[in-house]
Parts: C-alpha cells; structure tokens; sequence
DNA sequence: CGCGCTCTTGATCAGGTTCAACATTAGTGG
DNA sequence: CCACTAATGTTGAACCTGATCAAGAGCGCG
C-alpha cells in the first residue's frame, strides 16, 4: 500500500541536477564539483501519502527533498502521531540511521508528489573526505535542527496551547512581504499534531483568537493576522 | 554573579590532556595528532552554578566537558525554566553558535565543580578539514541528539506524565549491572522539569508508582525498580 | 540548634481532552 | 457538472489530568 515508485530512478538527469546545484549543502561548491556529486546521486519519485521509509527500518542513504515535501512524524507507543517537522525542498532527512548506523526513528512521508536524491553512507563519506565545506553545511543543519527541536520541546512544557498557535501564526508570516495574510500550510489536524493538541482545540482557540481580534479567519487555510505583538505577547 | 574563573586556563596540561583523548569526537586519532589538537585546545573550570555561557551572548567556541556536568536549560518569555539536557563527561555544546554564527539560545550552567576544554571555529574549522573524522564523529553525535530531542518533544505531546517518569527512571537503569536500584542524578526539581511537570507532581507520581508495586523508594535519591516492563507498559 | 532549603501531601481550579453530533469541504464517479 | 460519499473541520458538554496555592515535614548546613 505505500510501495515506492522508482520508475525514472535513472531517467531524469535534470532532476537529480536540479538536486545537487539547489541543495544548500552542495550548491556553495563549483561546477565541476557539481558534475561530481551529481553521479553518486539516485533520484527517486513518492507519490502522495507514500512512505520514503519507516520507523525500525535500516537504510544507508541521506535523502535530499528535490520537490514535493515530506511529512516526518512519529509513532507514540499507544499509537498516536506526533509530527515533528515539514521537509521542504533542499532540506535533507535520514542522518540517524545514515551516521549511527542505526534503524530510523520516525517516519518520512510525501505530502505530495516529491522528488528526492539519495546519496549512500559509502558516496557521502568520499565527498565529506573530498568537500570538508559540505560537512561544514551539514554541521549548520543538524545544529540548527537541534536547538528548533529543543525550542519546541521546550515550548510544549512552558508555555500554553494557545502561545503556541500564536506564535506558529506569527511564523508563517512572510518578513519581505507587505501582506498580513499567512497559508496554512498544514491541514488542522497535522497543525494539531504539530503544536501538541489536538483538532477540536485548533478549532477552538482560532475562534478565540478572532473573537480578541487578534487574527480574522479568511478561508479555511487563509488567516489574516491583525496584532502580530499581541498574539507574541499572550 | 556568575563570574568565570579562569585560572588555570593555561596551567593544567593534564586536563588538557585528558579532555582531547577521552572525547568520542577525537579519540579515534593517534597520539600524534592528539598532541596538535591539544595545541588548539584551551581548559578552563567553573564553579558550581557558574555559566558557561548564556543565551543572547555570541560565542565562537565549541565547549567540551572534561570532568563535572553542565546543564543545560531554556528560559521561556514567561520565565518558566527547561532543563534541556545534562552534559557529561566527553559531552559537548555551543555547536549552534559556532556553527551557525548566532547567539547562543540556551544556558549551560557547571552542576558541580566542571572542567572543560574549548576550541575556537578557526581551529576546529582546520581540524576538520586536516581530520575529516573529526567532522563525522560530530555529525553522529549530533543527529544523535537531533533524534533525542525530537522524542522529548514527541513525549511531551504522547505520552502522560507518569508514563514519562516511569520510562525515565527505567532508562536510569544500568544494562550491565545486576542492580535494579537507580540512583536519581538530578534534584526533584530538575527531575521535574526535565520531564516536563512539577515537583509536587513528580512527588505524587512517585507516590502512586510506589502504591503499585512498581517501585521501591529507598531514599530520596535511590529508587528500586521492582517492574520494569509493567513500568513501560503503562 | 535553628534557619532555609527541598520535598511531601492536601484541596482547589483550570486548561485541554474526549466523545458525540453536526457542518463543511473535497474527492469520485455517474 | 452535479450528486453522493468520505474525510475534515466545528461546536457543545462532561470529564480528567496535572498545575497552583498553601501548609507542614524532613533535611542539610552554617
């Protein structure tokens, strides 16, 4: 039910080109080098709701987004899902089983159609050996990764539900745009995975959050942030 | 108040000595090397309940612990604090700093009298390019806590607070020893805010578990498991 | 020895979950 | 293109976990 489609697994050059030269942890480098890379990279296509891998799998490969995105959560030994992040092009998942050589921990699904590049332990360590600069990337990344995940874990035990739909509001908006109008790009129930609730509580606290005057509810998935301060400060 | 003390900094080879040969990150090199990253390397201790370093503050140092514990914690707007992690012996921090080029977001704070090593971007930045095993014992140790993180987080949204000390207390058990009496590394109150709840309610918790036939409390800090698996189970 | 901690226990309270019913939207096939 | 169905989102009411406040007990330390 969520086979992998690897059918242009070795047709779309473009796309596996489209790979290295975009990713942040290659595209600091030359063309040349570019070309390199660009052959120890395998493209792969997810159809929607298609698992790239699962919990307790080994794998031996960094997976690259190219386009598409892919939902990464976990599983909750009563079964319920937490999700813990949104992958979105140039952004990359994996490294755990990938450096420790273990079994992946959570889940990594498309959200839509996606293209990723994979690149193996083996390809990977001859360009860290050959590319220091492309360790030095990844070291951004994984570093950055840490301390958002620490500020979420330590956002779901200080501050409140309804801080922390705000301040997730707050986020989405666009710093070089005029516009106060944010996309949800989540539906409800991932935003209340997201943010450690639950649906209904969603539900609830938008409304809330209108009737203060704080946002106005335009669509579904349009919210117009009307007090970017207030909303921080709650 | 937090005043370092910055004595010994260039007096204690030894404890130079010992930081570079006992850390994961660099003890898989040979003695020669060793002795060039000890050039780079600087020692510096703190009392207990001194700072490292603070958030807000720039750093370009990545700090390794030599002997003692550092804890690090968050502060949210409100205050409220978060104890984060307990950095061990050969354990290290400021990565986001340093590799990032941004402030620091958390706080490290000596636990006891703490010695630890430091090493500057410039330097590490030609280790690793001198030593790229350097750079791929970083990356594990760092999606290692990337995963860490990321099921705290998952914990605190999934799981009951009870559920949450049960399995801490659990993974205090040591594999290679016979003994199923733990001994509580933190205060209730550290304890409490590490897994995201009160002392008061970490103490009736306990109370319950105890009620259970679960656990045995032998003294304030040393706690007998009786059931582990039922523990997990809960 | 007594002062100031941390820890414990109790009582109350509130935020958020759960369950259930209803509304709305999106997706599907005639 | 509309109709139908399934999934998603909304609202209400009851319940429950855990926080808060307050008071007392134990403990270490000067």
């Amino acid at each position: 039910m969520t086979e992998q489609t690897n059918e242009n697994q070795h047709t779309c050059g473009s796309s596996r080109q489209g790979c290295v030269s975009m990713v942040p942890i290659f595209n600091h480098l030359d063309t040349d080098h570019l070309d390199e890379i660009m052959k120890v990279v395998d493209s792969k296509s997810f159809k929607k709701g298609e698992l790239v891998y699962r919990a307790e799998e080994t794998s031996d490969v960094l997976t690259i987004v190219n386009k598409g995105s892919l939902r990464i959560y976990r599983l909750s030994g009563s079964g319920k899902e937490q999700l813990v992040r949104v992958l979105k092009s140039g952004e990359f998942t994996g490294e755990l089983a990938l450096f420790n050589e273990t079994v992946h921990e959570n889940y990594a699904e498309a959200m839509v159609p996606t293209a990723v590049c994979q690149i193996t332990r083996s390809s990977l360590q001859k360009l860290l050996i050959s590319y220091p600069s492309i360790a030095i990337k990844i070291l951004q990344e994984l570093s950055a990764r840490v301390n958002q995940s620490e500020q979420q874990a330590a956002r779901f035990t200080t501050e409140s539900t309804e801080q922390r739909l705000a301040t997730y509001l707050v986020d989405l908006l666009d710093p070089d745009s005029q516009s106060n109008v944010v996309t949800l790009p989540l539906t409800k129930k991932d935003l209340a995975s997201y943010i450690g609730t639950t649906p209904e509580t969603v539900s609830r606290k938008l409304k809330e959050l209108e009737e203060m005057q704080l946002i106005k509810r335009i669509s579904s998935s349009k919210i117009s942030i009307l007090d970017e301060d207030e909303l921080l400060f709650l």
